[in-house]
DNA sequence: TTTCCATATTGCTAAAATAGCAATATATTT
DNA sequence: AAATATATTGCTATTTTAGCAATATGGAAA
């Protein structure tokens, strides 16, 4: 999280908390909800629609609610691609679905983690991509993993406030633990019966690849080194695709 | 493209623009060059960008440049999975792979075309997720089956100016292409010995689903009819997701 | 179908935010 | 190490905006 810079741009501060606010609820949403929701004034929330719609960022439907449109899925696809992770990533994890385990790559956000794919065994691999909400990072192997490489400071300010803490009674023994993972290497959490494994991808980590299932102690440390293997490989193509991005904008 | 609101929020405008040239960009760009490609004075560039570096939604490398960073990514998983698109129509579509064609999914974005799936026959399927950049619209079958859902005013607006108008000479031309199609019920190009078919999906059509490859016209036609098909599908199924939807909200 | 009600949207203007110049800070190149 | 190019900030005249009240527009009720 970069500082507070010296003349934020409050148009687009308050823009990006709506267009935030639309994209996590289920299904457009009306202007006077929307206003209750983020606790701004509702002319001000109208116009911040407005303008978004006007870009085709949102659309605007019938009955004067609003959802993300072509626009904002447009700048999705895009800034995926941009990135590279997902096209570098996603032939990497489908090569894992043999193992008949549940498969998952996530970012963090905030206190959450982001499911860029969640891919359930036995089902078509595309329907594991776009098929989640955010899910409380303390909860989740990935954010386990991710949460650690985070520097304590953040942390604490992340989870003194008003972060979604579950799992742990207190920031210490979060901390502990993120210390453990670090440690370690991996991350590993149990429910129901169920084990989750994750480890980081890239330094530093900008996202994190996971497996879960019912396993024992062995099969354990099996994905764990499958994990391990693909994340250098993603890594190590993912610095290849920055090469080529910085020689194809010196030709330009 | 609804009209321009009474009162346009500046910032929020300037900052998409940003964030539109950051995510067609092919890599991290410094504060200078997009002041340049977007003739934005640079303290603006410079206001924006450190706000949405501050917000997460963009990253700043440690030589000064820009990209999309995981806000951006959270906030592109998070509407694709508001909107239900991606993850209604992907499992419909990979079941077409068996064609042994080139199956995609796409969106209009002002002149071009955004494909949200472009899946080479042969390939994992993952492989065609965000493998691709803007594409000029007329030259795609997909693009050409949703421009002609366009108002003629719209057309007109669009490539009267600076639209990309790849393989037209005029806008009447093009004009009398799109009522073919609309006509026709679906886009059909042709390039170098490859034929490509389209379909529209929604009322008003919200993407677009098409196939290509070598093919006489009774696999044409025999295309054409499967994607119908499949669109009819994704239609109904993303109603439900919209009654769903409905429903969801009005348990809050 | 008409009327009523709730919400969306706009015009106006005092207040707040911002645009861009010049100064300062920070990478990169020589 | 010095020079150069770019990034970033402080300041203030200028522009944009926030929110009240008026007007417009869907949806519900009669």
């Amino acid at each position: 999280m970069e500082r507070k810079p010296a003349q934020p741009v409050k148009g687009l501060e308050d823009g990006i908390a709506v267009l935030q606010q639309l994209a996590v609820s289920a299904g457009p949403v009306s202007c006077l909800e929307l206003s209750c929701e983020l606790g701004m004034e509702k002319t001000r929330v109208n116009r911040l629609l407005k303008t978004l719609s006007h870009l085709g960022i949102v659309y605007r439907t019938s009955s004067r609610r609003y959802a993300p449109g072509a626009g904002m899925h447009v700048l999705a696809a895009q800034s995926l691609y941009a990135s590279g992770l997902f096209r570098v990533a996603l032939p990497h994890l489908e090569m894992l679905e043999s193992l008949g385990h549940l498969i998952a790559l996530g970012v963090l956000w905030r206190d959450k983690v982001c499911y860029l794919l969640h891919h359930a065994p036995g089902t078509p691999f595309a329907e594991g991509i776009g098929r989640t909400r955010l899910y409380p990072a303390t909860r989740s192997s990935l954010g386990m993993i991710l949460l650690a490489q985070q520097p304590e400071d953040t942390v604490r300010e992340l989870y003194g406030g008003r972060g979604e803490m579950e799992g742990f009674d207190s920031v210490e023994s979060l901390l502990g633990k993120l210390c453990e993972v670090r440690n370690c290497g991996y991350a590993c959490v149990e429910a129901a019966g169920t084990v989750s494994v994750a480890v980081k991808i890239g330094e530093p980590a900008y996202a994190a690849a996971g497996i879960s299932g019912k396993m024992g102690t062995k099969a354990e440390r099996e994905c764990v080194g499958l994990l391990l293997g693909t994340a250098a490989k993603i890594e190590e193509e993912m610095v290849n695709i920055n090469k080529d991005n910085k020689i194809r904008r010196e030709r330009k």
